[in-house]
DNA sequence: AATGTATTGACCATATTGGTCAATAGTGAT
DNA sequence: ATCACTATTGACCAATATGGTCAATACATT
């Protein structure tokens, strides 16, 4: 199946995984429908059950792809050199948008995943990987002299990292809400100003500079 | 409807109601079954009729009840005397987790209200009050002079809200994975310790008194 | 026993399901 | 033009699920 699915053309193929994604984000595994997917994704019937030979392949496959996606993306796409770990938290977020942006089914496929009980091989070694990955990339080659010392620095991460997450899906929902396409950029800039703030409370004085 | 359904045993009501909250968050509208609802209800598909003539109509109480309820709720139990904003947040998070703890759809559905098209006067008139009241329980009798005054106040409320907000999200989500029943009294716990945090960096010297 | 209400579940016509497969369209080489 | 080959279609299938009904019960109160 692999095989097939990546002679095909990549723009068609996102079609097929962003329809599936959207679909079994929407509806639990019964009721997600094959038809809606073809549907959506502008393709027939026939071709769907040709990549794929099964809905329970369909859906395991999906299930591997969000894990792996975002974990090749970040990996590919992160600057190790950064020592501020405020603009690698941004570098992260942009990145993560940028998934988003070209599977926008991603998120909400994500959030049913932990509640349906599917445990392949691949799914368990993956969720081993990801706590890992994040410490990573929260971490590594990160300056922690710039904080001020009487603060856990794991509890400062988390709260930064909260806060980006928190303002990035509000700007997301409330532009989707009114039917806009995602402004990127906009939110970057908008993350920029809770930055400044969190900045000037975590860091230790003259500890400021962001490049 | 209304009037059949206030007379009806208020545990056999939730229990509906929960049921129906939860197909309806886990589903979008057409996919959602009726069928489903009565059998994880433990009534008949009857009796769900009796008191709401149509799908259509059980879910425009739903959409109803839960802007109500967390509405109702809140201004029913919230303490207006309390002036430190983080013991405010703290009382509006534990209100709410306990809504959640009687009614564990009513977050699933919550998120799946906005994607839906429908616009009744209630929700249009709920919905504009819901900004207004958000507003109140941040700010009504909170002492201001706390905290720093180089930073813009609003920006430490919603860094704080982002933060507890996202805690109890994520102990939650945890807990459902593991299986475990909500422990709540856990969650609050662990929030006090970030609010420890929050509170060294956004109050003044001297202001960190939590009684 | 009688009356009134709360609740059931078999039943319905219709729509939808995951999946198949013979047929067609498209492509490129000769 | 012809052939060979692959990519794609969509009508079709038996099986199941759909929202909603309603005559029949169960249950309580007098």
């Amino acid at each position: 199946m692999e095989e097939i699915l990546k002679k095909l053309d990549s723009e068609k193929r996102d079609r097929i995984i962003n329809s599936a994604l959207d679909e079994f984000g929407r509806n639990s595994y019964d009721k997600a429908s094959t038809n809606n997917i073809v549907k959506n994704a502008g393709i027939s019937k026939g071709l769907l059950f040709h990549y794929f030979k099964s809905k329970q392949e369909l859906y395991d496959y999906l299930e591997k792809f969000v894990f792996q996606k975002m974990i090749d993306v970040i990996l590919e796409e992160i600057d190790w050199n950064e020592t501020d770990i405020f603009n690698r938290i941004k570098q992260i977020t942009i990145i993560k948008m940028g998934v988003i942006d070209r599977y926008p089914g991603i998120e909400a496929f994500g959030k049913t995943i932990y509640e349906r009980k599917s445990i392949n091989e691949i799914k368990v070694m993956i969720e081993k990987m990801v706590p890992d990955l994040y410490h990573q990339v929260y971490t590594k080659n990160i300056d922690m002299n710039r904080f001020r010392d009487d603060i856990d620095f794991d509890k400062i991460i988390q709260i930064i990292q909260w806060a980006i997450e928190k303002y990035s899906e509000e700007q997301m929902e409330l532009m989707k809400k009114n039917g806009m396409k995602l402004d990127f950029l906009k939110i970057v800039s908008g993350i920029d100003l809770y930055m400044d703030v969190l900045r000037k409370v975590f860091c230790k004085e003259g500890e400021m500079e962001n490049d």
